[in-house]
DNA sequence: TGTACATCAGTGAACGCGCGTTCACTGATGTAC
DNA sequence: TGTACATCAGTGAACGCGCGTTCACTGATGTAC
């Protein structure tokens, strides 16, 4: 075993355990048996099985926030000051998520590692997401507001969030989702198909007309 | 403990704590020592952990499967043989969601067990929703068909999946994108007001454009 | 009416097990003089 | 060029701990005769 062949050899194992049974649910004697490699070695390189988790999740997230920054440079660059239209703006999104896990081809473990972030509700690891990478996610919706000046600042965050929902559960949950659809309709999806059939749906999700109020019999003046 | 108050008294807990910090994350000494229940009441009751778990999820689903047939039965009464409107579809959906855990807690329980049986990579607790509980979804998805008879059947498929995966992952994340919102915008948001956020977007969303063709070089005759 | 037995919810303590972590150690490689 | 020491990746075995589960038991209530 050469060098730090074994760093890798545990990251690889651990993102594919990760997103197969969850965290808790994956014990650092599956993942270095699996990785034929020794027990203790997940402590003496990452310390404890936290900072694991955190670095499985920081070799895709910072490759993505970077080339994320430069895709949104390259844009602003182009649309020199003018409005981005919020198409380009998801198109963009969506290229840029594609590519990043793209050689590795495991964009499932990153949705799912991202929905299990996400679900975990007492959150130390949704918190360090924040913390970390939170910056382009601002800049992104700072850039989605100037696309949709007519959206309240909360209803855009929540419709965010609901198109990632979106995206993330059908991503993550892709296997089982493939498994249906052939069953039902003798038909295999590829992920490229389904951004396709994504995108207009989202689209039509974040332009979607505004709620009634919340107290639809009071009128104003 | 009046006769079999410990049973109720452990599903309540159990599904608080479930709902708070996950399945393999809540121990059955978190459940009982909260419920001030003996530790081997669990297995006296309920057989085993999964059991317990089984068991909180079957006190959501089986009032609901029942009450979302009984609000179909009434649909389908009024509106006599004509299209039910997809607008009422959904709103009668997301009523019946709301109605069945209104009087507990168990909402999110429900959407996360929803969201673990979708990402489970084996899929045997999908299996058996699905044979336990899919017939419910297939009168609502034939019900969804004639209300939008211009959606290619594939297409339909996925727009309710991509729609589902909202759902469950605003409801199921619900503390993380709550205490995000407040932090942001200083604004507490009720179970009810997401709803009503999500209607006009679900609905738009369903009733998208088509998404262009695969290969769009190619020119039809 | 009294006695014997059955049923049942609940209990306290212990079981073995797998967990994350720790620690003294090895053996290879690099560095100083 | 040779020796002493430092650094570093990796190891094997053990640690204490919390887990789900089991089991012999209790004490209240119901039932048969």
């Amino acid at each position: 075993m050469g060098q730090t062949d074994t760093v890798t050899r545990i990251l690889d194992t651990a993102e594919v355990l990760f997103a197969e049974r969850g965290f808790a649910e994956t014990s650092l004697r599956n993942i270095t048996s699996k990785a034929r490699v020794n027990l203790a070695a997940v402590n003496y390189h990452f310390g404890s099985k936290k900072s694991l988790i955190q670095a499985v999740f920081s070799r895709y997230l910072d490759p993505f926030t970077e080339r994320f920054h430069g895709a949104l440079d390259e844009l602003e660059a182009r649309y020199a000051g003018q409005v981005i239209p919020l198409e380009v703006l998801l198109e963009t999104m969506a290229r840029t998520v594609l590519e990043v896990p793209a050689e590795r081809n495991s964009l499932k473990v990153f949705m799912r590692l991202l929905g299990l972030a996400y679900s975990q509700a007492q959150g130390h690891l949704r918190r360090h997401i924040q913390d970390e990478y939170g910056s382009v996610f601002t800049r992104f919706s700072e850039l989605v507001r100037l696309a949709t000046p007519d959206l309240p600042d909360t209803e855009r965050f929540w419709r965010l969030h609901f198109v990632l929902g979106t995206v993330i559960f059908t991503l993550s949950g892709l296997d089982a989702l493939r498994d249906i659809a052939e069953k039902d309709y003798g038909e295999h999806v590829s992920v490229r198909d389904l951004i396709r059939r994504l995108r207009p749906v989202v689209v039509a999700a974040m332009n979607a007309p505004l709620p009634e109020p919340v107290e639809p019999r009071a009128e104003a003046s």
